[in-house]
DNA sequence: ACATTAATTGTGT
DNA sequence: ACACAATTAATGT
């Protein structure tokens, strides 16, 4: 199915559920910008991530995003295994930020695959646990630091996430991840130029020196 | 090559 | 937060 299957999930070592895996997934691309799931939707599949980059945001009901975390290669969306299990819907939005591949398992295998196969609940608590931690890492941002060190953190997360020094970006995008204004953003964005660290270009900004 | 337009970024209040 | 200015990139002629 997948070549690099293996280096890619490597809590799945029975070759029992691999099988079945391939049995009954599919795989899909993705392209950016692409809604896996909105506010209120229900989920039906659980993605694996095989490539690019997904972005999870809470939404309000006034449009208003949030950045909770991304979804990288090798992990899965938490969040849709949990709202799947108990049929609820979507608190949150997931959208692919870089052209993505994935392999779809449809959600009635979850219950049958939890019990039956222990590297099927090994994979979901490790990826429950580094979800936890990219969460608790966003909360503590939002709670304890201002705006400042919050984009900076959020800059630096983001080109480790997509594996760049230089991100492709406007600052209206960065305000809807921080739930900021456009204006705020490009002031913040500037006194970090100055102070080193940053090089600001139309849609892009410059890392390199910071990493 | 130049003019026009749209999008992005900067700034004052 | 809003209004507007300035700059840059994209597109048409």
């Amino acid at each position: 199915m997948i070549n690099d299957f293996k280096t890619l999930f490597p809590d799945f070592n029975s070759a029992e559920l691999f099988k079945e895996i391939n049995n009954v997934a599919s795989t899909r691309e993705f392209v950016t910008d692409e809604v896996l799931i909105d506010l209120g939707g229900y989920i039906k599949t659980i993605p694996l991530i095989v490539s690019g980059l997904v972005k999870i945001v809470k939404e309000d009901n006034d449009g208003n995003e949030l950045l909770m975390y991304y979804l990288a290669p090798g992990q899965t969306c938490t969040v849709s295994l949990t709202c799947c299990m108990s049929q609820q819907k979507s608190e949150i939005k997931a959208v692919v930020e870089e052209d993505a591949k994935m392999i779809m398992v449809p959600i009635k295998y979850m219950d049958e695959w939890m019990i039956k196969y222990k590297d099927w609940r090994k994979f979901v608590m490790n990826n429950y646990r580094t979800r936890f931690e990219d969460l608790f890492q966003t909360i503590d941002s939002i709670a304890f630091h201002k705006l400042d060190e919050r984009l900076l953190t959020y800059l630096k997360t983001k080109a480790k996430a997509k594996k760049v020094t230089i991100l492709k970006a406007t600052h209206k995008e960065i305000a809807y991840d921080l739930n900021s204004s456009r204006e705020v953003v490009s002031r913040l964005l500037k006194q970090l130029e100055k102070q080193g660290g940053i090089e600001l270009g139309r849609n892009m900004i410059d890392l390199s020196k910071l990493l």
